[in-house]
DNA sequence: AGTATAACCTGTCTGC
DNA sequence: TGCAGACAGGTTATAC
């Protein structure tokens, strides 16, 4: 489900609602197991009752609550995990962190794929390092020679451009966006791009994820801000998931491919 | 070093 | 209506 403008959509969200709020209380559900995985819930319950939420950052995809109690959780919502803040338990809730004054937190996630570690305040300053998180694409300071430092690799455009170790945020939808609107061929080796082509490619990035995130990113079915309202940026993908309709610029049909285990949108006539 | 594939899961959609 | 198969916003392990 997310990609950096829906994670960073969620944590602008939680921000404003949950900071300064305190945890009354941690429940969990089933596939607790596979959210946690060796961390032991009454341990962390204990760990985490009473303190209060003073953060909520951002680190690549990961969701960041630092806690007045030296404890970092990094939610990690994978294809579906959601955040919801309300008063009543969401369909498919994995968690719910209880808090004072109102609604509760959970996190939803039908293919229970996310995950949530627990970090100690004193290793957190190590977290982007240990996770080997690359260059920030949605970060103010991602500059055209961040983009030429990725793209030094021979394997294709998507492969590269979706690696989060090299570069962060980016994930399939924006990824095949962003080659569309440079009008370079997604099926390209990363190396092979010329200077002109690099400079194009870093300045939509650039853009597309700051409309994206103005827009509070792109909703096809699970996302979901924590009030549970949708995205908007869905009715500006010109090639995700548009394949065999007629190209916004030229008209020719959209072509789907496979790379790299994922669908590759894009085309022909239009990108180079 | 690259690529591809499967795996982790459940839900939804398409085609027969 | 039912059923099989493909597919899904992410990441990781394993196999050529």
């Amino acid at each position: 489900m997310p990609e950096g403008p829906e994670v960073q959509s969620i944590v602008t969200d939680l921000h404003n609602l949950i900071v300064g709020r305190r945890i009354l209380d941690l429940v969990t559900y089933d596939y607790t197991r596979r959210l946690f995985g060796e961390i032991d819930v009454d341990c962390l319950r204990d760990k985490t009752a009473g303190s209060k939420i003073v953060g909520v950052t951002r680190r690549g995809k990961n969701i960041i609550l630092q806690l007045s109690s030296d404890v970092y959780l990094a939610i990690h919502l994978r294809m579906t995990g959601q955040m919801f803040l309300r008063s009543d338990v969401p369909k498919y809730c994995r968690l719910t962190i209880k808090l004072d004054g109102g609604e509760d937190l959970h996190l939803a996630d039908v293919r229970t794929f996310a995950t949530c570690e627990v970090w100690d305040a004193k290793d957190f300053e190590t977290f982007e390092a240990q996770k080997k998180i690359g260059v920030d694409a949605l970060s103010p300071s991602f500059s055209l020679r961040d983009l030429k430092t990725v793209l030094q690799s021979k394997r294709l455009l998507p492969a590269v451009l979706l690696d989060q170790t090299k570069i962060s945020g980016l994930g399939n939808i924006y990824v095949n966006e962003c080659l569309f609107e440079s009008g370079i061929h997604p099926l390209r080796k990363a190396n092979n791009l010329s200077c002109d082509e690099i400079k194009k490619l870093h300045q939509v990035i650039v853009k597309i994820l700051k409309k994206a995130i103005e827009n509070r990113g792109t909703t096809f079915s699970d996302y979901r801000l924590p009030g549970g309202e949708i995205g908007g940026f869905q009715k500006y993908l010109k090639v995700f998931r548009r394949d065999g309709e007629p190209c916004v610029k030229c008209k020719q049909s959209i072509k789907r491919k496979k790379s790299g285990g994922r669908s590759v949108f894009y085309c022909s006539n239009c990108q180079i």
